[in-house]
DNA sequence: GGCCAGGCTAGCA
DNA sequence: TGCTAGCATGGC
């Protein structure tokens, strides 16, 4: 049954998402590429709902339908609408951003190439914390095996109608229930266990409230989450990116963001924090778009696009 | 088999 | 304040 239609600021690139998806997989989403359908587990009031999105219209006039096959309360419909209005960053406007770096040639470039590509945010705080520690110094791809071992570990499970197993995200409970040996055996680190679960206990205790860090500002946040071990300005950062969709963040120490720095600016030596937060200033206030698409400038190379490489290559020729 | 991953802590100067 | 060894594990 169709729930809604939800339109997005154009432009919107459905290709862009699914090859981020390739080089920086979601175990929660499960895609169907032909079909322009995703599904996904979502927890409404509390509840896990299966929803099927579907990707409409076209670049310039993008849209997303909501399926559903149960029946839902009026009030998990409005909070579905606003969690996938969130996801998708609907009333963020790209063009203010590709206006902004049109001085910058090799950003130009990237603008150009990725035309369309937005954040696939998080659906909530609680998770983007968890899965960003998961992140911490591990290649995505080892992250993202991690965190589905997680959901099936604490989450609760559901079938797409093309039989897939989907989970819904453990709840903060859920993940302070779990012992550090549990974890263990799923190959994380001692600490990586020891740090998500003191988080997940310290939200169950109210110790943190993530509800309050809506209304703080950036630096507010990363005062206010550092102090807990395991969680650094990097974490925060990422948090207040893919989990609140703030625009301006730089993860300076982030080393695919540095690679992404290197690759475009065509820079051999290996650059420091300083260096890069330095770089950064000029892009504000739109440091976390310029940040997504350096990443994907490197996954691209990694995916082997040649016609991206072609581009990366040769670009001093389009200088002007 | 060695080096790299979308880091963090603790210890030290 | 700023620097660094050590942590753990999969991927290539």
């Amino acid at each position: 049954m169709l729930l809604a239609t939800i339109p997005l600021l154009p432009p919107y690139c459905f290709d862009r998402l699914v090859n981020r998806l390739a080089t920086h997989p979601d175990p929660q989403a499960s895609l169907i590429i032909a079909e322009k359908k995703m599904y996904r587990l979502f927890r409404l009031q509390g509840q896990p709902v299966l929803i099927e999105l579907l990707f409409c219209g076209d670049i310039e006039d993008p849209f997303i339908q909501l399926y559903c096959e149960d029946t839902i309360s009026e009030q998990q419909k409005e909070e579905l609408f606003a969690i996938v209005r969130h996801m998708f960053s609907a009333d963020v406007d790209l063009r203010d951003f590709y206006q902004q770096v049109t001085g910058d040639s090799h950003l130009a470039l990237l603008t150009r190439y990725f035309r369309g590509l937005r954040f696939l945010l998080d659906s909530d705080l609680f998770s983007s914390m968890v899965r960003t520690i998961i992140g911490q110094q591990v290649n995505l791809a080892f992250a993202s095996t991690m965190t589905e071992r997680l959901l099936a570990l604490a989450g609760e499970q559901a079938m797409t109608p093309d039989g897939k197993t989907l989970w819904a995200f453990p709840t903060p409970s859920a993940i302070a229930r779990l012992e550090v040996g549990q974890l263990r055996e799923m190959q994380f680190s001692q600490r990586k266990a020891e740090y998500i679960i003191d988080f997940a206990r310290a939200v169950v205790n109210e110790q943190i409230d993530l509800e309050s860090i809506k209304k703080m500002t950036d630096d507010e946040v990363v005062a206010y989450l550092t102090p807990l071990r395991g969680i650094g300005r990097w974490s925060v950062e990422c948090l207040l990116m893919f989990g609140l969709g703030r625009p301006d963040l730089l993860p300076a120490a982030d080393i695919g963001l540095r690679n992404g720095i290197q690759l475009v600016y065509n820079i051999p030596d290996k650059l420091n924090e300083k260096q890069i937060r330095d770089i950064g200033e000029a892009w504000q206030p739109w440091r976390s778009y310029v940040s997504l698409y350096l990443w994907e400038a490197v996954g691209a190379v990694k995916r082997k696009e040649e016609k991206f490489i072609d581009l990366i290559t040769n670009k001093e020729r389009l200088l002007p």
